[in-house]
DNA sequence: CTCCCATTTTTACGCGAGTAAAGTTTTGCG
DNA sequence: CGCAAAACTTTACTCGCGTAAAAATGGGAG
C-alpha cells in the first residue's frame, strides 16, 4: 500500500512527464498553471510519494519563509500561551516558525540566536530572558534581521528596537489601587529573576503606593535567587513566613501568579484563609497576568489578566509591517502596549 | 560597533585568504584542521559577522542532524515537560529539534507531518492526537524515517513503530488499589479527548476494580466532549453534579490531573473538602500525571507520577539507535514503558 | 481553418556549501 | 638537512530547486 517514494522533482517531472519549471511554479503557487495541467499534477501527485525539499527550495528565494521564536523558558503556561497565539497568526500567514527556548540558559539563548541566523530567518520575535541575556547575541540578532520584542524588553535594548508587552504601570495601579481600597495595603513579592517586568512592576508598585500615601513593603526574602520555579520559591518562602507569624494577615502582591500560586498554598497549609468566616479574610493575596490555571486556585486567584494571545498578534503584526513592507529597518522603533484588566476572585 | 556582514563561505575564504574547502572542514569540526590555521579563522571570525547557511550544509549531507518532535497541544505542563527533556537530550546529541505542535487540530498535525518530510529529518518523536488523528499522515511519516511515539499510540499504531510511555496498567492499578483500601471504591472521571491513554486508563480501571471486587462505575459526562479545556471540562461537569447533590461523598479518579485540577476546584466551590474535619473527608479527589501544580492546589493532589523526563530520555535514547547504529527500520518493534509512583498528598 | 496569446518545454545558470581528486605546501622526525 | 606524512589549495562536480530566456506547443476567438 505504500506509494513509490520520488526525491527530487526532476523525478518527478520524468515520471509525469510534466517539466521541472512546471512542476516548480506548481509547488509555489498551483494557481499559476493551466487548469489541466494542475489535475495532471494533482493526480499523479496521489499515486507517488513526494514532497519538495523544504532547504532547497529556501535557499534560492529572497525570503525563506521562516520566522524564528525565542521564549526563555518552556514550562510556563504563560509563554506557551503567546507562542500557541504566534503560531496560529503565523500559520495564518503562510510563514513557518522555528521555534527555540532558551530553558532558562543565556548560552542556549545565543545559541538560538545563532541558529535563527544561520537559517536566514525573514524576521524573529524574542522573548529575552531578561538580566542574563547575553547583549552581544541580542545585539546580533537584531543587527541582521527584523526583531521584535514582547513580554520584556533585554536589559540593553538596541536602537529602535520594537517592543510588544503588556502595560506594566498600569496594570500594577489598577491592583494596587484596588487592594488599597478594599483592604490593607499590600506588600510586593518579587520575582526571583529579573527582567524587565520584575523592575517595571516594583517601580510602579513603590509609585503607586507613594501616590496613594502608603508605605510601600517587600516580602523579605534571603539572597539572590534565581530559579525558574516560581511557585516552588513562593510557597518556601511565605511557608517560612507564616510559620514564624509574619505576614499572616497581611496583603500580599505577587509580581506574577504563578508566585501567587505558591503563595497560597502556603497560605492554606496553614490555614490562613477562613472561607466559613462572615468577615472579610485577614490574608489576602493577588497575582499578575491571568495564569490559565488561576481561576482554579483554592481561593480563586485575584489577578490582573494580561493577554497574551493579543501580544501574540500584535507582535507578528508588527513584524510583519517590518518583513514585507519592509517598514525600514532605520526607521523609529515601534512599541504596543496593552492594557490590564481586572479580574476579581475571592483570594483579594 | 558592527562587524562587516560576510554571507558566504567564498567570500569568508578570500577574505582571509583560507580556502573554501578547509573552511567547510572548520565548520564542521574545528579539530580537524591544524590548530595553525584554526586560530587563524578564528581570529578572523571574531573580526567579521558570520555563519554557514544552515540550509546549504544540510542540503549535501546524508543526514540533515534534524529531529522533529510534534505535540498535540502546547499550553499543557506535561508536554512541555516532555519537549523540554528532548531538545536538552537533543543539543546534548547535537541535534537541532524541529518542534511542532498539533494545535489539538488533526489538519494541523498533518501539515506538521508534511514540514518534517519536507525537512529530510532524521527521526522523529511524535505525541500523536489520538483518535483524531489522521491515521495516512502517521503512516507516511513512519514509512520515510524513524518514529518513535511518546506518551500514546496513535488509533492505528503504523507496523513496528516504537513506543515509549506510561505503564497505564500499573499506574492505574497503584491509585485503584490505594483508593479502594483506604476508603470507598472510584468512580471515573473519563478524558474527553480520545486517545490510546485514555482508553488504557478506563480498561485499566475496569480491570483492577472487577479484581477488587468492586462494582466499575463512570462520573455521568453528557455528550462527546472535544475540548483541550480539560480543567473547565472537569469544572463545569462536577458543579453541575455537586449542584444536584450527586458525587458528593464519592471518591473519584480523574484520568488526569488537569481534570482533577478542574474537579478540586468545583469540589472547593460547594464546600466539599474539609480541612477541620478530624475524620477522613467525605469526598476523595485523585488524579494521573502528577502534573506540575499539583502538588500546589487545596487540598495538594494525590495521584500517580508521570515520568515526563524519563520518558522523553528512553524516547531519544531509542531514536538514536534507530537513527545512528541504524537499527534495521525492520526489525521488530521497540517498546518501553514506565511505572508510575503514588504521590500522596491530601486530596485522597 | 487562421492567427495570436497564453502556457509549457528546453536549456542553462545560480544559490551556498559538501566532497572528492590531484597537486602543492607545511610539518614533524630522524 | 632530507623526507614522508599531514595539511592545505585548486579544481570541479553535486545537491534540489529557483529562475530567466528562447523555442515550441496549445487553445480559443474570429
Amino acid at each position: 500500500m505504500r506509494k513509490p517514494k520520488i526525491n527530487t522533482m526532476e523525478e518527478l517531472s520524468s515520471a509525469i512527464s510534466v517539466s521541472r519549471p512546471t512542476l516548480s511554479r506548481y509547488f509555489q503557487d498551483p494557481e499559476s498553471v493551466r487548469s489541466s495541467t494542475r489535475t495532471k499534477i494533482e493526480t499523479a501527485l496521489q499515486r507517488v510519494d513526494y514532497v519538495p525539499n523544504f532547504f532547497a527550495t529556501r535557499m534560492n528565494r529572497k525570503a525563506t519563509g521562516l520566522i524564528g521564536v525565542i521564549i526563555p523558558y518552556l514550562n510556563d503556561l504563560f509563554y506557551t500561551s503567546l507562542l500557541e497565539a504566534i503560531e496560529r497568526a503565523a500559520i495564518a500567514a503562510d510563514y513557518t516558525v522555528i521555534t527555540q527556548s532558551s530553558h532558562g540558559d543565556a548560552a542556549l539563548e545565543a545559541r538560538a540566536v545563532e541558529k535563527l541566523l544561520s537559517m536566514n530567518a525573514d524576521g524573529a520575535i524574542v522573548a529575552p530572558l531578561g538580566a542574563s541575556s547575553d547583549p552581544a547575541a541580542i545585539e546580533r540578532l537584531s543587527a541582521n534581521l527584523p526583531l521584535v520584542f514582547v513580554d520584556s524588553r533585554p536589559i540593553s535594548m538596541p536602537d529602535n528596537a520594537d517592543f510588544v508587552g503588556t502595560d506594566n504601570r498600569q496594570s500594577i495601579r489598577l491592583i494596587v489601587e484596588y487592594l488599597c481600597r478594599t483592604g490593607p495595603a499590600p506588600v510586593f513579592l518579587r520575582m526571583p529573576r529579573l527582567n524587565s517586568n520584575s523592575q517595571e512592576r516594583e517601580a510602579a508598585y513603590l509609585r503607586e503606593m507613594e501616590r496613594l500615601g502608603h508605605e510601600p513593603a517587600f516580602v523579605e526574602a534571603g539572597g539572590q535567587q534565581d530559579s525558574w520555579d516560581f511557585e516552588g520559591f513562593a510557597y518556601e518562602l511565605l511557608d517560612r513566613h507564616f510559620s514564624h507569624g509574619t505576614y499572616t494577615k497581611a496583603t500580599i502582591l505577587c509580581a506574577n501568579d504563578r508566585l501567587a500560586i505558591g503563595a497560597i498554598r502556603a497560605a492554606n497549609r496553614h490555614r490562613l484563609f477562613r472561607p466559613d468566616a462572615r468577615e472579610a479574610p485577614a490574608l489576602r493575596i493577588a497575582g499578575h497576568d491571568d495564569h490559565p490555571l488561576s481561576r482554579y486556585m483554592t481561593p480563586p486567584l485575584t489577578t490582573v489578566s494580561q493577554d497574551a494571545p493579543a501580544i501574540a498578534n500584535a507582535a507578528m503584526r508588527m513584524l510583519m509591517q517590518r518583513v514585507r513592507a519592509d517598514a525600514p529597518r532605520d526607521a523609529s522603533a515601534m512599541e504596543q502596549t496593552f492594557e490590564a484588566a481586572l479580574r476579581l476572585r475571592d483570594s483579594a
